[in-house]
DNA sequence: GCCAACGTTGGC
DNA sequence: GCCAACGTTGGC
């Protein structure tokens, strides 16, 4: 079992948003690096949900991944801003996973918070000018955050 | 809204 | 294969 950090834009889609469709398609990533992370999910796996482009910015809940290794259907959609047209249905670029709500934490763990507790090394999302949308978080760490939401 | 960081594209 | 131009992300 693995730990995942995955980025989302409250105004587009929030934890609060997840909690009423309960699963969700993750569509939309369009950087390889983050997609091969998508890939090596397993069911099972725990994501953290930040919310970023926002403020307060930081993490607001718990989700698991449900189905692993699902093609991004947006990328094939013209009308989709995700659509890829060097994308083709025999070799689909981009693959992506469902995720399942687990809960909301009591309150955000903020990324102010987490720069105090975490080194850039460890937990990739406070690095300066970090751009990646889905990353790892390592057992230890992820397991101090827990601690942390719990108060 | 600004703009630094940085990934991607495409001409050569 | 290099790298300048370009577009996007995301913190502030």
């Amino acid at each position: 079992m693995n730990y995942w950090l995955m980025k989302s834009e409250p105004d587009v889609y929030s934890i609060a948003d997840l909690q009423r469709d309960r699963e969700t398609l993750w569509d939309g990533v369009r950087n390889y690096q983050a997609r091969n992370f998508l890939k090596s999910m397993q069911p099972g796996d725990l994501a953290f949900f930040y919310h970023s482009n926002t403020a307060p910015l930081g993490i607001a809940g718990l989700m698991k991944v449900a189905k692993p290794q699902v093609v991004d259907p947006s990328q094939f959609d013209p009308k989709s801003k995700y659509y890829d047209p060097k994308s083709t249905q025999a070799a689909p670029r981009w693959h992506t996973v469902t995720v399942e709500y687990v809960e909301t934490f009591p309150q955000l763990i903020t990324l102010e918070t987490l720069r105090q507790a975490f080194s850039p090394d460890d937990l990739w999302v406070v690095r300066q000018g970090n751009r990646l949308s889905v990353m790892p978080v390592p057992e230890a760490i992820a397991q101090k955050i827990l601690e942390m939401k719990a108060g």
